[in-house]
DNA sequence: GGTTTTCTGCTAAAGAACTAGTAGAACCAG
DNA sequence: CTGGTTCTACTAGTTCTTTAGCAGAAAACC
C-alpha cells in the first residue's frame, strides 16, 4: 500500500492505458495528445515499469503494457495532496472548487449527491 | 488566467504561505514537515517568484513572502488535472474516492451535501 | 528473397528539481 | 566595540524528467 505518485508525463501514458486498457506502445502513442517519438514513450512505459506501476507481456513481436495500479489508488493519492496541501484537508472547499463554474449541470450535481447519500446510508447500517 | 502549477516542494512552501499568510524564510522552514536547511527553503522561495508565483517586500532585514496566487486557483488547476487524468473527466468517480475509507464521517458528508444543495439552489434561480 | 517497416535495447543529452555550502552584510548581546 | 547570529546573494552538485537517436532484429510486403 505504498505511496503511488506519478510525473506528468507518466501519468499522461497511464491515462491512455487506464482508459483503453493494455497497449502496445504504437497505441499508447497514437492516443497521447502530444506528438512523441516512438521512443519516448518506449523509455516513459520502461520508466513506469521499472517503478513497478506497470508490467508488459510479449505479443508477437511487440510488448503489451499493463497498468498495475488502479485508477483508485493513484486517486487516493493525488486526491489526498491536493485535499492537503492546497485545501488544507477541507473535502468542503474542494468540493465546492471542484463543481464551481465549470460547466456542470443540475443533473449531475444531483448525480453527485446521490453518491453522498449512497455513503450516508452505508454509515447508517 | 493562465494555468498554475508547483512542483511538489514548492507546493508544500505554498501550503505553508497560504496557511500562515506572508512569512520569511524562517517561518516557512520551521512550518514545513521535512527538516532543510534554510538556503534550502530560499531557494524555493526564489524560484517561486521566479515564476511569478510569489512577491516579497523588505522587513528590517529579511524579507517577508506574500502568496501571489490564490489556493482556489492553485486548486482548480490540480484538481482539473486529477479529475482529467486520472478519474477520466468523472467527478463522481471523483467525490466516491473523497469520501471512501478516510475518517470521514456522517456530519461531515452532510456538509458536503450542502456545498451540492447550494450550488443546485443557485441554478434553479 | 530483398526491401521497407516496425519493434526493442542501449545510449545520451538538455533541462528542471532539489539540495545545500560559502561569503559577506547586517544586526544584536554584553 | 567585538563576537556570535541571522540574513541574502551566488554558486554548484546530484538526481530526476523529458526527449529522442541509432543499431539491429523481426516481420511484412510484393
Amino acid at each position: 500500500m505504498a505511496e503511488v505518485s506519478f510525473t506528468d508525463r507518466e501519468l499522461d501514458v497511464m491515462a491512455v492505458l487506464w482508459e483503453r486498457g493494455p497497449s502496445t506502445v504504437s497505441e499508447v502513442r497514437q492516443y497521447l495528445d502530444d506528438p512523441l517519438a516512438y521512443t519516448t514513450v518506449l523509455t516513459v512505459l520502461r520508466t513506469l515499469e521499472a517503478k513497478g506501476y506497470v508490467s508488459h507481456e510479449e505479443e508477437g513481436k511487440a510488448h503489451r503494457y499493463t497498468p498495475l495500479v488502479a485508477r483508485d489508488r493513484a486517486g487516493k493519492t493525488a486526491l489526498g495532496q491536493v485535499l492537503g496541501k492546497i485545501f488544507g484537508g477541507s473535502r468542503e472547499m474542494l468540493l465546492a472548487n471542484l463543481v464551481r463554474e465549470r460547466g456542470i449541470d443540475a443533473a449531475e450535481l444531483r448525480r453527485l449527491r446521490r453518491v453522498l447519500d449512497e455513503r450516508l446510508g452505508k454509515g447508517d447500517k
